[in-house]
DNA sequence: GCGATCAGTT
DNA sequence: CACAACTGATCGC
């Protein structure tokens, strides 16, 4: 349940899914989705005057969430006031201070969130920087990475703030079976149920809220079933969904509901009241449609749990897993983030500490609460922060890195809308490899004469990397490379943003899972059980080692030029011998590597 | 009497 | 296994 408060820090002149206490001074209201506990004090009487005495104030919506608000005659009075916004079309807004005439632009973009009909993220870009509401959502792993808006050219924007769904920003949620496999759970037993005879109906025992459409649509699409409903004229306008479902009660599939149903259900009666067709009895099973989740190393089961004589449970999720989460953020990489929403069992302040290592604000800000990494990354990180460009936060968020070298273009971007988007990002996009051509100019031509990985590592992709791809992918593992490299098509940046990103994942699944799991290996030691054919973490070893054995020679500079080449790193993943820095520094982490590395093999 | 809030239920 | 919404009790306006 969120408990965003209305208001984002960047832009407070918008209210964004809260319209109670000082949402009532908001210039525009924004809704992402129609779920209760994002419009609070939508309808109260306080708002409904406000409205009444100001002429400019605006709620912003997608056409479907207008749609599904306005079916209800509670809300009729906003009829008037609501702006339906096309998705992915970049809108300006102006926020006016109707008493004063003051007056502040704002870019909004709608973004599909995934969590239920006509919910969006909103993208908000103005003077104060972009921030980035995710309302709820539920995107699988390298769904950000496609989404387009969120990139500016081939890079992902510089978003100075996320307000994220956190419902299952819990190790413990690690996975949740995607859409498409509980889709087909769910699927596969309504078939094998209504295929016993005409008799044989299921009730799908859905909660009252917005959200199981597409499973409706999907099985009337698959099985030629409607699904019974109690209402449908919030639909009148989508005929994709409309013509999948009916009021007509003689149908196999229902998904309709009384305040007892439950009851009526023991006694073999559906919801809408129907027992019997013809004289002939019902035979009812019920699915419950329930979130469903694994740990890390937990075992997966069946997307279908039979929990009695007729009932079942089918995994169905709203909400995007613990993995999915940090994939989303990890990508993103915004400065700061917030819990729009607090797991169960968990405080605010866990749930910052577990998302704060996928933010750039974390280099910079890190408390001295960091245990699992021991001290030396932080005496490490000061080092660094005091010699002036953030290499390490390149590092570990490698994504933005060039944009933030420089501050982004906040006037060409808002100058261009829709179509010509692209001139824009192309424009900026320009800049950015200009910088990044600058930064890496002077270390283009390969060397020859450097020491080479292979020379010290001769092992991987055949004993190690097949038992390490045969386990479930570990959430850093899976956040970051699943999502950007079985994406693939062109955009080779994100493919470089994104070895980095793992990189990232990683250090942090380490710190939070193995913490949770009350494993407490160091760092080290799992990142040697993965070397070599994980790229990342070849990294963040060489960086480890450097800085526990020798460490002299280490400069920005030199940090700077392994981030910058690490792309070419991935491309070629066992050779990284594109252009290491320094030959004789680069020899003797090998050496030290290769040492560490063997001594743990022959241990393991 | 309405709405906000809380606890309990599904 | 939770979520989102509903129910009912209580309180304040």
């Amino acid at each position: 349940m969120s408990r965003f408060g209305g208001r984002v820090r960047e832009y407070p002149w918008v209210s964004i899914d809260r319209f109670d206490h000082h949402n009532l001074r908001a210039r525009a209201y924004f809704l992402s989705h129609c779920h209760k506990d994002h419009m609070r004090g939508l309808r109260a009487p306080a708002l409904r005057r406000r409205l009444e005495c100001s002429l400019k104030v605006n709620l912003y919506c997608s056409p479907v969430t207008k749609e599904l608000l306005l079916t209800s005659s509670k809300y009729k009075f906003w009829e008037n006031r609501i702006v339906a916004l096309e998705i992915e079309t970049p809108t300006q807004i102006s926020l006016v201070d109707e008493t004063s005439g003051e007056k502040e632009d704002i870019e909004v973009t709608l973004l599909p969130a995934g969590h239920c009909p006509g919910s969006v993220m909103f993208l908000f870009q103005g003077e104060n920087g972009t921030v980035l509401y995710t309302g709820d959502f539920r995107l699988a792993k390298g769904e950000a990475a496609r989404m387009e808006l969120l990139h500016s050219g081939t890079r992902v924007r510089d978003i100075q703030s996320v307000y994220l769904d956190t419902t299952f920003c819990d190790p413990k949620f690690h996975h949740i079976p995607s859409r498409e496999e509980c889709l087909n759970g769910i699927l596969e037993l309504v078939r094998s149920w209504t295929m016993l005879s005409r008799y044989h109906v299921v009730w799908l025992n859905c909660k009252a809220a917005y959200g199981y459409e597409y499973l409706f649509t999907n099985l009337s699409e698959e099985l030629g079933i409607k699904v019974h409903v109690n209402k449908l004229d919030m639909f009148k306008n989508m005929p994709e969904i409309l013509y999948h479902v009916t009021t007509d009660r003689n149908t196999q599939i229902h998904a309709c509901r009384h305040p007892r149903d439950d009851y009526y259900f023991r006694g073999n009666r559906l919801p809408c009241g129907v027992t019997s067709q013809n004289g002939t009895p019902l035979h009812i099973i019920s699915i419950k449609p329930s979130t469903m989740w694994f740990g890390e190393r937990t075992k997966k089961t069946s997307v279908i749990v039979r929990t009695g004589e007729s009932s079942y449970r089918a995994c169905f999720s709203f909400h995007s897993s613990y993995s999915e989460i940090k994939d989303f953020l990890s990508y993103i990489c915004p400065v700061n983030v917030y819990p729009n929403v607090l797991p169960v069992g968990l405080r605010e302040d866990q749930v910052i500490e577990l998302l704060k290592p996928l933010c750039r604000s974390y280099r910079r800000n890190m408390e001295p609460k960091y245990k699992p990494l021991g001290t030396l990354k932080r005496v490490h990180k000061t080092d660094l922060s005091d010699t002036g460009k953030s290499s390490l936060r390149a590092k570990f968020c490698d994504q933005t890195f060039h944009e933030l070298s420089e501050p982004e273009e906040n006037t060409v971007e808002v100058l261009s809308h829709g179509s010509d988007a692209t001139s824009a990002s192309n424009s900026s996009g320009k800049k950015h490899s200009d910088l990044t051509s600058g930064v890496t100019g002077d270390q283009q031509e390969p060397n020859a004469h450097l020491p080479r990985w292979d020379a010290f590592f001769k092992c991987n992709r055949t004993d190690e990397s097949s038992e390490n791809e045969d386990n479930f992918p570990s959430s850093a593992d899976a956040g970051g490379s699943q999502s950007l490299f079985s994406d693939s098509e062109g955009v080779s940046d994100s493919t470089h943003i994104s070895s980095q990103n793992s990189s990232q994942s990683t250090h942090i699944s380490e710190q939070g899972s193995q913490g949770w799991d009350s494993q407490m290996d160091t760092v080290l030691i799992t990142s040697q059980e993965r070397n070599a054919f994980d790229f990342s973490c070849f990294n963040k070893d060489c960086e480890e080692d450097a800085e526990t054995v020798s460490d002299s020679s280490r400069t920005p500079d030199l940090e700077l030029k392994k981030d910058s080449q690490s792309s070419s790193d991935f491309e070629i993943p066992l050779t990284p011998d594109a252009e290491l820095p320094q030959p004789d520094k680069l020899r003797s982490l090998y050496r030290k590597l290769a040492r560490s590395h063997n001594m743990k093999r022959k241990c393991s």
